[in-house]
DNA sequence: CTGTATCCCATTAGATACTG
DNA sequence: CAGTATCTAATGGGATACAG
């Protein structure tokens, strides 16, 4: 077989280096509070954006706005218009929204597991 | 069974909301892209800090002290200091740390598996 | 109702310097 | 080597106002 190396003359390490800088830049996006509360708010329901803001607490019309363009950037969530009037957008996780929703629920169960241990440690170390 | 509402006359929601509170804290000070890159990169080893500074790229001096302070606190790295000169500190996951690992592990999969994907959603949105 | 834009304050995070 | 402190630039994020 020939390789992509072989035929450029160029190491793949830029291909590589990209798909790593990619990875940073989603892992960022991701890995932030109001991004994930979101994904757990929406679950498997398809939500408008007036309810997420009631349902995802504390959010403002600002950060929910902001994450929601970030999600539906990167295809985790998608946003539906009707064109009606007064306007009603719908957003609902696609595929890899759902998928990445399940890390996000395994990640909601180890904080109430661990809720005591955290809380003693915490304990432990203000003293 | 005797309730600890029936006992104290009030209502439980008082304990929780603070569990929630605390849940809420947990989860916004591990749901955060430093964390969970020192938690990946300590992974089943131990580190010294300057090894964890090279090994977690682009972390500067001050994050990292800051978020090992925080993971030390929430009890989610052991921090062992070697009284010799010059010091040597190493961090390790206690066991909270581990399993809160293997969800990062997961989420760092979700990462690699959806790349293409997500970059694709990416340039249709920019466009 | 949903979304954008602006103003403004609070927080974050880098750089640098200094200590044990 | 590891950690703290300080200064400063950049970003985050709330409040508000306005448009479609």
């Amino acid at each position: 077989m020939v390789t992509k190396q072989e035929l450029s003359g160029l190491p793949e390490d830029a291909d590589l280096r990209r798909a790593d800088s990619l990875a940073r830049e989603i892992f960022s996006d991701v890995a932030n509070k109001w991004a994930l509360l979101i994904i757990e708010a929406l679950g498997e329901r398809t939500l408008r954006f007036s309810e997420l803001r009631d349902e995802v607490e504390g959010v403002s019309h600002k950060m929910l706005t902001q994450n929601l363009r970030m999600l539906e950037r990167n295809g985790l969530v998608d946003r539906k218009v009707h064109p009606t009037v007064p306007p009603k957008v719908e957003y609902t996780l696609t595929e890899p929204g759902r998928a990445l929703r399940a890390t996000v629920d395994l990640l909601c169960g180890w904080t109430q597991q661990h809720l005591g241990h955290i809380e003693a440690a915490r304990g432990r170390f203000d003293a």
